[in-house]
DNA sequence: GGCGGCCGTGACCGGTCTGTGACAAGCCCC
DNA sequence: GGGGCTTGTCACAGACCGGTCACGGCCGCC
């Protein structure tokens, strides 16, 4: 994993969930392979070297939590991270027993999914800088760290992030400058599943803005698209 | 797949609604074929393949859930686009839960069904460049990005288009040099449940010109045709 | 059990975008 | 050249959307 981009299989017997994690993973530049059960994923992973393995608990054939124990039989350690269904709280326990990295409950929020990904990869292998650098966010004299949810204000103001606030202003700054409709925004800081009201969505901006804006009412960074969603552009905008 | 025309499905009890869409996604360049309700489209889907299927919820005989549900349990993972009434909510969560790859709630706007067509496809088809096809659009010395909504006229002038400004022009400017009619731009735009009177259409059609023509009165891109509709042209033409 | 932080929601307000009608101007055909 | 229809233009009203506030529930911590 040294030199090349980072590579994760993702096994699920949903072959949608598991190509739209994929995706998302392809984007953030990872190298990626879907696998659809068990038994499937044990050939893959005996066969090429991988960096992470994105772990269903329950599938078809050869169950997650089987995998796991035969790789670690067979002295393979691969990071697993550990998707499980709703409510299955065994499931967390018995997947770390057996010898996984950390686990995610479905439905899961796709920038929660990423974080680990990326904060598993970083324990593991003395960091990638890649990853890493998108840990940050600068603009106009403001800078967060999403590792710690610290911000530091451009007025000095330090104070902490709640993960949501955090989530979303990282949703809206790996998309510098592009809209984001509501939707996709709930989408990536609350699941996929899971909808709140849009107006929460608003409150949430708010409050980034009298965080980070100069002048909250005439916003630089966090702009309102009427009736679209938000854009977020981390070189100060005056624009209208 | 890879070579050939993309095949779509389109799956609708309403004839002229599907009708409809097929004949857009054709001038998109796919390959369609129509459906009218849920048995007749299992037969099909087992026929033949299939890129995508575009499966209405609601239906006489057998339901899309059904159909979804019964293609997946056929080991058939064609992507599908859910298409659910207005206010079924529900309708979301099972349809993704049962195995659908997007959803888009009725009354919609073409243009919303051709972005999110591509998008299933493109992700599907191994996701490489997520370059979309048309984010920027120029016409003589002006300059429109369709990703922020941000305009630059000849002159230097900077704005912002408002969502129906942009879907416009955008919908004029995938058709550089063709005719388009009010009623296709209304489809485009707003929808083909919801219809303002095409008075509408011309006032966005004269702030257009303002904006990006050098003398509006003699338009150089934006050309009316009369009785039929508006034709944009991204090299200057002087109207005859 | 009480407290405080976080999050979600409803209500209200204010602004702007959008849609429409009225009228003027053009075009076309007779 | 005139009538009729289509389009350009303007100004206005109202719908809709987003900003904001305050409240309530939930959870974790003390």
């Amino acid at each position: 994993m040294s030199a090349g981009r980072s590579r994760v299989l993702i096994v699920d017997d949903e072959a949608n969930l598991a190509l739209g994690i994929a995706e998302n993973l392809e984007l953030e530049g990872y190298e990626t392979a879907v696998a659809g059960d068990g038994v499937e994923a044990l050939e893959r992973l005996r066969a090429e070297p991988w960096d992470l393995v994105v772990l269903d608990v329950m599938m078809p054939r050869k169950d997650g939590l089987t995998v796991c124990a035969e790789l670690r039989a067979e002295e393979n350690d691969v990071p697993i991270l550990f998707l499980t269904a709703r409510g299955e709280l065994d499931d967390r326990v018995s997947g770390l027993e057996a010898g996984g990295d950390d686990y995610l409950a479905k439905p899961f929020a796709l920038k929660e999914l990423l974080l680990r990904v990326a904060a598993i990869l970083r324990r593991r292998s003395g960091f990638r800088e890649r990853v890493e650098a998108q840990a940050m966010l600068s603009f106009g004299g403001n800078e967060v760290d999403f590792r710690t949810y610290k911000g530091r204000a451009w007025d000095g103001d330090e104070h902490h992030l709640t993960h949501k606030e955090a989530m979303i202003l990282k949703t809206l700054g790996d998309r510098d400058g592009e809209i984001v409709s509501r939707e996709e925004i709930l989408e990536a800081v609350w699941g996929y599943e899971v909808f709140p009201s849009t107006r929460t969505i608003d409150n949430f901006i708010v409050r980034l803005r009298k965080r980070f804006e100069r002048d909250p009412e005439q916003p630089a960074h966090v702009h309102t698209v009427r009736g679209v969603g938000y854009r977020f552009t981390s070189e100060p905008e005056t624009t209208a």
